[in-house]
DNA sequence: CCCATATCGTTCGTGTACGTACGATGGCCA
DNA sequence: TGGCCATCGTACGTACACGAACGATATGGG
């Protein structure tokens, strides 16, 4: 045993608590998905094959992939994030040349975003690996548990 | 008829790329577990009964609530954080005054945590609303798939 | 035609999340 | 017992996440 940390544990003292019966807060859907988003991000870094890539920019090059050309706010409805996040993760991708944009010529309020031939090649080599790391990141899953896991998720949404 | 710009939405161009058959960014368990994270925050922040405590913030004080006292380390691997982001949200429970510390007699490299008389008074009466957070946000699911939600959940964490 | 209202993108503030580096301390063993 | 290595908490940098406020622009109704 290496580190052998707080070896005497306080024993919880709930269960007897008038307030707090059976309430863990492990067994709670919110605690459960932010525990399994910090896992499915931690295998994303490592799987998807550039480090430097986040999932939310991984994302939206996808969408733009598919679009071609989007404005920002529409973007960010579409792969599920504020228009104030969707302002940085659009920066970053700009300052590395994944990303381009030009006044939308038939409203002055929007920009449009578009992917530069860089950013192209490096989506596509990256969706590659994408399929990889769903399925590392359900890998305890059965196949049958795995759609019925993505069923749920899609249902509270 | 009226402008009429910008109201055509380009076609998605994919489905005829070798590399990206039929995957969907919106069928990926990542980005799946993203959105519903979000909008399990989302119901958290309005119905736990403070919009001033976030769902960690939550998670940490319920565990110390159950321990009595535990170091800063500790209570991290307990409600699954970094020690870096522990140290932020111990520091604004402590500055809202709701957490005490002390140093450790036995090691001194640890400090102890606890609740202080307020952090108690407030825990135990989110409490009463936590059980009513987890059921809005799994409403869409009947009562077996929130059961499955969890076990399935349980093993990807 | 003009004004109320809505949308778009930006900025600011707060908070989670984590890698890395750091200094202090503790445990172990040569 | 002295040195090596692990652990603890802190600090810094980067990135997501979102509410609120803001200015510019667009649209629809009176």
């Amino acid at each position: 045993m290496r580190g052998n940390v707080a070896k005497k544990l306080q024993e919880p003292k709930s269960a007897s608590s008038p307030t707090s019966r059976s309430y863990r807060i492990e067994e709670q859907v919110g605690y459960l998905l932010r525990r399994a988003h910090q896992r499915a991000s931690a295998i994303f870094q490592v799987g998807i094959g550039d480090p430097n890539i986040t999932p939310t920019q991984y994302s939206s090059m996808v969408k733009l992939n598919e679009y071609t050309e989007l404005s920002q706010n529409l973007l960010g409805r579409l792969v599920g994030m504020d228009k104030a996040t969707m302002q940085g993760v659009v920066r970053r991708l700009k300052e590395r040349g994944l990303v381009d944009s030009r006044p939308d010529p038939g409203d002055a309020r929007r920009t449009l975003l578009s992917l530069t031939t860089e950013g192209q090649r490096l989506v596509n080599k990256l969706l590659i690996n994408g399929p990889a790391v769903s399925r590392e990141t359900m890998k305890p899953l059965t196949a049958q548990e795995q759609r019925h896991l993505l069923e749920l998720l899609s249902k509270i949404v």
